[in-house]
DNA sequence: CATCTATCTCTACACTTGTAGTTATTATAT
DNA sequence: ATATAATAACTACAAGTGTAGAGATAGATG
């Protein structure tokens, strides 16, 4: 399932809160940036076409939507594309970039660590 | 400046070898699937127009580009607003999975490794 | 009840993107 | 010198995207 910029960032945001309303969706994208109910509106519409979300309950007018589709299944393959498309499909210079330069904590560290050890210890 | 996918590709050609020209430029990518010549040289067209490459040489007929713009000024913006667009900004998991799910190499995983203890020792 | 307001639905539009055909022009080969 | 091939320049178009107005309708309020 192909999601646009927007759509993705409506999306995140059924991922934080299942079962929410178009306005309610609006104001917290209002916070951020000014844009119309109306474009929220349409872009809710659309991921409803495509199936990423769907209509779970009704009260008076008001209509509340729930995720169709994971976070789990959109993920994998955007990361994939990224990849390919900005590292030539190298992951390595990726992680080299955000480890030097993105915000990380210890425990953060920690983690990444452990994990580069597991997968040192499988391809062994 | 903002290159959609298909202009990063052409992009990513001309980082490996500076002052190519649009047959060849095709030729590259026909090798992975078919697209005509026009198509290939619209989007050079566009990466000139925007300013992402510069015509650096005329052989007969031939012009040859060379970029203007660096990997090195493009991508952390990219990154970030990946980030940002699909993991809300946190950097960790995105890194957890790559790890997990993509492939490296031994060699690799060291390398990681030592940026990670690096990081470690700016941040005490 | 009559009005106001929130919400939905529908329609629209300019811009970008991937795609490629057509035409003009210059090299190249016979 | 002429025909052919390669290349550039220009034009076009459908689909997707961000954007939002207008109109319809159902709840809420006086």
């Amino acid at each position: 399932m192909e999601l646009s910029d927007f759509e993705l960032e409506v999306m995140q945001l059924f991922w934080q809160q299942p079962n929410s309303a178009a306005p309610a969706i609006h104001k917290m994208i209002e916070k951020s940036r000014p844009v119309s109910y109306s474009t929220v509106k349409t872009i809710i519409d659309r991921l409803e076409k495509k199936g990423a979300i769907k209509r779970s309950e009704q009260q008076g007018r008001t209509i509340f939507y729930t995720p169709l589709v994971e976070k789990s299944k959109l993920r994998p393959p955007m990361i994939k594309s990224f990849i390919q498309r900005v590292f030539l499909g190298k992951s390595k210079p990726l992680v080299a970039h955000i480890i030097q330069e993105e915000e990380l904590s210890l425990d953060d560290i920690s983690y990444l660590e452990s994990l580069l050890k597991q997968k040192k210890d499988e391809l062994k």
